[in-house]
DNA sequence: GATGAATGAGAGTTCATTCAT
DNA sequence: GATGAATGAACTCTCATTCAT
């Protein structure tokens, strides 16, 4: 009998190999060689686990969808009040990645690639945004049911919510050293929740 | 009797095609021959005012750091208060890259470039977001100075609106249609300044 | 204790599918794997009964010079004329192909290989088609002697007979439904000996 | 000013290089590489004239084709007998291509890959037959007509007429000393002829 | 004996750059 | 100065074959 191969496991290990290579290299300086090396296997190999390279582009890009989404469903199940649940999901955000550079690297790389080929209709970004911003909206339309959230706030504070976080990571992976990430993540939730609670729930 | 050539003129109308299909396609899809073609001159004249595609990358962003330096040069000139010079230094970044998108899509092209592309160390984006988190920080340590900033905000304030305007253009370049840019910019401001500035100066 | 196996059927059964295969793809076009998946085996069984692709091409070969000896053979030994033989050569060339297809769409991929593929020198049209002229020229001396055959008919009269049995089938394989095939059986020998034989012959 | 190049004249070098190619090694086993240095140009300069290395082989079915057309209007143009028209066809075929046999090499790779290739539907062997029986056909009916062939001959002696020559062409280009191709070509005239035509036309 | 996972040589094709005109 | 014809390095992907199980 044939070598027995856990073909699911070989096709993540591939999948982590090639995020590495894209994380130090950029998806378009990736070649599949690269990949090859890193996962200690021949060119060949690739291709008996992903149709192409745009497969592993989008089997990272789902990778990385189902590690966000389950963080947040996690989140949003714990029984905390919404706006302790917008705090949760931009701090563990930040931390997750923090923690995990490569996957955050790659997501820009991914961001530029979608917006360029037209064969990924399945990365879809505006999707990934208006999903968060939603999210954020609904969030904060319960908080402002329950007395948590200033009424008069700005519709746009869903988008800004996504902005800061976005651009927080934006910077620091060009420059990890330029600011404690986890204490940004502190700060941003601070300084935003100023001027959006109401007096009561800002000082909680 | 050679012809008479306005080279830098010309180097000028090929950079502005080169941004053009870089907006459109994106640098890495982007080949000399569809410069060329939006130029309405020969492949080979590209090579006549640039050594090569990346130079035209470099010249590029030359040309975008040119346009961002000068519209905050003027700001900080006129006699306004440093609070004042944040908020305009924000609304009118937002405004400018609002009516001329072109650039601001080849931004975050050029930013995943620089992060793997080793031979445009001239094109420096961790020096860029450094020094307007520097500009940032000192606009606001004079605005505390004058009594216009709490003096307990956080030290990533520059960051933080650093992010949030990078932020912004990232999810509006994907869909423009997300929110109204020109709203969203005085909305972030407000948003932002609610949290920072002292009871006086929000008011104001 | 191993598994007793017949190895002549299976590679037989391998050679048919094979076939099946060619005659769908043509060799070139034909990959390991689809013979494989044809026969109901594993990609690396194939290299159990044969050496390589080439050897399978062979095989074919062969298998198709059996079938046409054989069925020469046996007309030769039958107790009819000389020219009754030639006649019947030709019918029943066309007819056992007709009912067969397969083998005869291989036959003109194989031809294309052996004219440009050094390797498989086995596979020699060149000796098969002077082989089938000399049997012709053998009974038409035959036929001639029994005057069957008018004495003035051109020394090519053979490779005419070869010909126009194959471009018959080119032009059946391309388009099945060009004619009848076993009605152009009919008339090839019809045309071909009213020009050939002797008039008391022909009247037979 | 550029270099200046007559695009035709190097396409129909490079056209003539690749037939070259074609003849002596099949249209499979041919690489680009072989077609250039055939050409004494590099490989890339290749796709400045052709899109694909199918395209070269449509290109070299069309050239095979206007040269097949011609002859056949000039024939046609002559103002001889159809039965003479006939001839001079058969006579005239065989006779060009014995005196270019690298054209006659390819025409049957290119028969095998019509049969397999399904991209290249321009390169219609199913047509090509048909018309060239549909030609053979007016001809003797025409000759019918003018009492020149026998009423009674069977409706497949055209394709008996495409057959011969083809059949002919397949064994002369597997050896081409087994017979006189030029010789042959009369001998196939006169022995179909003989049995085609009426007495007093077979006479003449 | 049977298998299919693994492989790398080699294919067609692209494109930044060169350079003769 | 302007050009585009020419180029070959380098890419992604294929597939006959090997071999550990």
């Amino acid at each position: 009998m044939p070598k027995i191969v856990d073909k699911a496991a070989k096709r993540e290990e591939i999948l982590q190999a090639a995020l590495k290579v894209f994380a130090r290299q950029g998806y378009n300086y990736t070649k599949m060689i690269d990949i090859a090396r890193e996962a200690n296997i021949g060119k060949g190999t690739i291709y008996e686990y992903f149709r192409s390279k745009e497969e592993i582009l989008l089997a990272a890009y789902d990778h990385y969808m189902q590690i966000s989404n389950e963080r947040i469903a996690t989140i949003l199940a714990r029984p905390i009040t919404p706006l302790e649940k917008v705090r949760e999901i931009i701090l563990q955000t930040i931390r997750i990645y923090a923690s995990d550079p490569e996957i955050m690297r790659v997501f820009f790389d991914f961001w530029i690639e979608s917006t360029h080929n037209k064969n990924i209709t399945e990365m879809d970004f505006r999707k990934l945004y208006a999903d968060y911003r939603a999210l954020g909206r609904n969030l904060l339309e319960e908080a402002k049911q329950a007395g948590q959230v200033r009424k008069d706030i700005s519709e746009n504070v869903p988008s800004i919510l996504v902005a800061v976080v976005e651009g927080t990571f934006l910077q620091w992976i060009i420059d990890p050293d330029a600011f404690d990430i986890l204490k940004m993540a502190e700060d941003i939730v601070d300084t935003l929740f100023r001027g959006l609670t109401t007096a009561a729930a800002s000082e909680a």
